[in-house]
DNA sequence: CTCTCCCTT
């Protein structure tokens, strides 16, 4: 190990270990205080201005390229573009397409990595255009298709493109495709690329603009046999950056010691700091109100505004009102503030450095969502977002040394860090066996390709026929598999409403189960009043309308894809075992045993799991049971879990279990082999 | 005896 490793790791013990128990401690309100501790802790130097080089054109017009950009088109297949933020690429370039007459061969697509930027730029093209969204101008992704026959301009989710090329894999209806925002490397994107790679070899007409707003555009030229790349000017206001002096322990406390610093000295403007999670924020949250508390008119009003994915949409919305004068604004944001949602009015950034990510781990199967360090572009990311509407400051609360030294350059691709078995299913009905030599601009680790082939073998997907029907399903193969299980033990009514409930429930806990019963008569009952009462259950459940929603929205979608695939609407209420035969059809390579202590081992690729205390079975603690995935947190937790007979696993899976495997030890109490279990 | 950064089909 490295220095700089041992640094940053015996760094992030210490904000581990002091997060939580030292905020509970310092709660002192005094305004002396606050600048003590000021002093002593935070302490930064002025770096450099950052991406300064537009300083000097800020008034002046920007150059028309629309020409230049045509000619490009025009005679490269493959062209790559390269913008800022704010330089308009997503909004112009398709607009100089459509007046240059491509949209006369077949449509321009372009893809967005995410629903709500796919709708408000469809939004803004329209209506510059002077044209009704879905009509010439529209946009598509799943559950909402706003498009007609007269559709020539359409922006949709990388996502959606992806289920398009398994439907129809030429794509003739195309004659321009565009794939913003390359440089985050979403899963699909990757897949994209790989796809469209090979698909331009065959259609000669078809053009390709891969549009990213970081320098490595580069990687893609070269990836797309070194095409072009077409600069789009752009504008940007710049930023002064301030590194720590010295590594700072405690990120929470460091942040908050900042943000009370700014709001005192600097000139009024509003500020964004950057924390991990809901919980940071809500902590951060509340150490603010108290020490800002008290002190009255000595200094002005400071707004706490916190914002995460999970908020209430309406909550969220408090960040969008002005803020009053006189006052300054504190918003404190997950990584959704880093891309999906910008906020007017920011003039100063807090940049801790961490993010929270999620990776796989294909050797134990294992789920992680930890913190981590950022790369230097998510920091730079982080940076501009200060100055959009004018110069701004960023603070970062690490050194320039673990800037420079400590941080990998760009984030880790989405298809380095997760479960493959979903999109090998998808490559494998497209035809495509060999992942390794596809073509991919980066290859996931051999581990996970494995274990995804192995998983996709036992699930008896690699038949053609059952992985056809597997791949209709937009969910992950176990569950797919499930649900065309459910066939068999006439179930599927059931099967697919589980399946649509997705994370939030696999199993009913038995004493709820009435609960879950009477919300479902109210569900269908159809009567306002009953709506009321659906409403207040949710509330009374802390079950957020917009999960429910979406639920509905999954589960018809599923009732309709059974129809495809010619699967039978059949219920099954009364026949609990069927139901959970039909689970164990696709969830048999994640069965996890009981031992003395109480904790779980799993059966086939042996590892120590306990049953989340969420669960309904977390007092119950059944001899054996299913698991819908392992989570690594605090410790690994198996998260949705069904109780199950373990002579199941053999009747349903004999090709993965032997009668060995599930032997029940002769005594009628725990088993005696409880340590022997990893054998 | 405690999970949910952000997305998406």
């Amino acid at each position: 190990m490295n220095p700089f490793d041992a640094w940053e790791k015996q760094q992030r013990k210490k904000a581990d270990l002091k997060y939580g128990s030292k905020n509970k401690k310092q709660q002192s309100d005094d305004y002396q205080y606050v600048f003590e501790i000021e002093d002593k802790i935070v302490d930064f130097f002025r770096e450099s201005v950052f991406d300064g080089d537009n300083f000097d054109e800020f008034d002046s017009e920007l150059p028309d390229k629309s020409a230049e950009l045509l000619q490009a088109v025009s005679e490269y297949p493959v062209l790559g573009t390269v913008g800022e933020t704010g330089s308009g690429k997503t909004i112009q370039i398709p607009q100089y397409l459509y007046e240059a007459g491509y949209t006369k061969q077949g449509k321009t697509g372009c893809t967005q990595p995410r629903r709500v930027a796919a709708m408000s730029v469809a939004a803004r093209v329209s209506q510059e255009m002077g044209v009704k969204l879905g009509h010439e101008v529209g946009y598509s992704f799943r559950f909402e298709d706003c498009t007609s026959d007269k559709t020539v301009l359409k922006y949709m989710t990388d996502g959606m493109l992806l289920r398009e090329i398994v439907i129809e894999p030429s794509l003739e209806s195309y004659s321009v495709l565009i794939v913003d925002e390359a440089h985050e490397r979403t899963l699909s994107t990757d897949i994209l690329f790989g796809l469209l790679k090979d698909l331009i070899n065959y259609r000669s007409y078809l053009k390709l603009l891969i549009s990213s707003a970081t320098l490595d555009a580069e990687k893609f030229s070269d990836y797309f046999g070194s095409a072009p790349i077409f600069k789009i000017p752009g504008r940007r206001y710049p930023v002064e950056l301030f590194y720590a002096k010295a590594p700072e322990a405690d990120y929470i406390e460091a942040a908050i010691v900042t943000v009370l610093k700014i709001h005192v000295n600097e000139p009024i403007g509003d500020i964004l700091v950057f924390l991990t999670g809901q919980d940071e924020i809500e902590t951060a949250k509340e150490i603010l109100k108290q020490r800002t508390r008290g002190l009255g008119t000595k200094i002005a009003e400071l707004i706490i505004c916190p914002i995460y994915g999970n908020l209430p949409t309406e909550l969220q919305a408090k960040i969008f009102e002005p803020t009053p004068e006189g006052a300054r604004k504190v918003v404190l944001v997950t990584n959704i503030a880093e891309t999906s949602l910008t906020i007017d009015g920011i003039k100063y950034v807090i940049d801790p450095g961490f993010a929270k990510v999620k990776s796989y781990n294909p050797k134990t199967g294992i789920e992680s969502l930890l913190v981590n360090p950022i790369s230097k572009a998510s920091a730079n990311q982080r940076t501009a977002r200060s100055g959009r509407t004018g110069p701004g400051k960023c603070f970062r609360l690490y050194t320039l040394h673990n800037y420079h030294k400590g941080m990998d350059d760009n984030t880790v691709p989405e298809i380095q860090r997760t479960n493959l078995a979903n999109i090998v299913l998808i490559l494998k009905c497209l035809g495509i066996d060999d992942l390794v030599n596809f073509g991919l601009i980066d290859l996931p680790p051999e581990e996970a390709l494995l274990k995804a082939l192995e998983l996709l073998y036992a699930l008896g997907a690699l038949n053609k026929a059952v992985g056809r029907q597997m791949a209709e399903f937009p969910i992950d193969p176990m569950l797919s598999k499930t649900i065309v299980a459910s066939d068999k033990y006439k179930c599927s009514y059931e099967i697919i409403t589980i399946a649509s409930v997705g994370n939030s429930i696999l199993y009913r806990p038995k004493d709820k189960q009435i609960h879950a019963d009477n919300a479902r008569l109210n569900f269908h009952l159809g009567d306002v009043k009953d709506h009321i009462a659906l409403l207040r259950w949710c509330r009374e459940n802390y079950i957020q309308i917009r999960s429910m929603k979406r639920a509905r929205d999954i589960r018809d979608q599923l009732e309709g894809l059974l129809a495809r695939v010619e699967i039978e609407i059949t219920s099954n209420l009364n026949d609990l075992d069927a139901i959970k035969k039909a689970i164990a059809s696709g969830f048999f390579p994640h069965s996890a045993k009981l031992q003395k202590n109480g904790s779980y081992w799993t059966v086939k690729h042996p590892q120590r799991a306990h049953i989340h205390p969420s669960s309904g079975l977390g007092q119950v603690l059944p001899r054996w049971v299913i698991y819908h995935e392992l989570v690594l947190t605090t410790k690994e937790y198996m998260r949705q879990v069904t109780d199950l007979k373990p002579k199941w696993l053999v009747e349903i899976a004999p090709h993965y279990y032997q009668l060995k495997d599930v032997e029940e030890p002769a005594s009628k109490k725990m088993p005696r082999a409880a340590g022997r279990a990893k054998e």
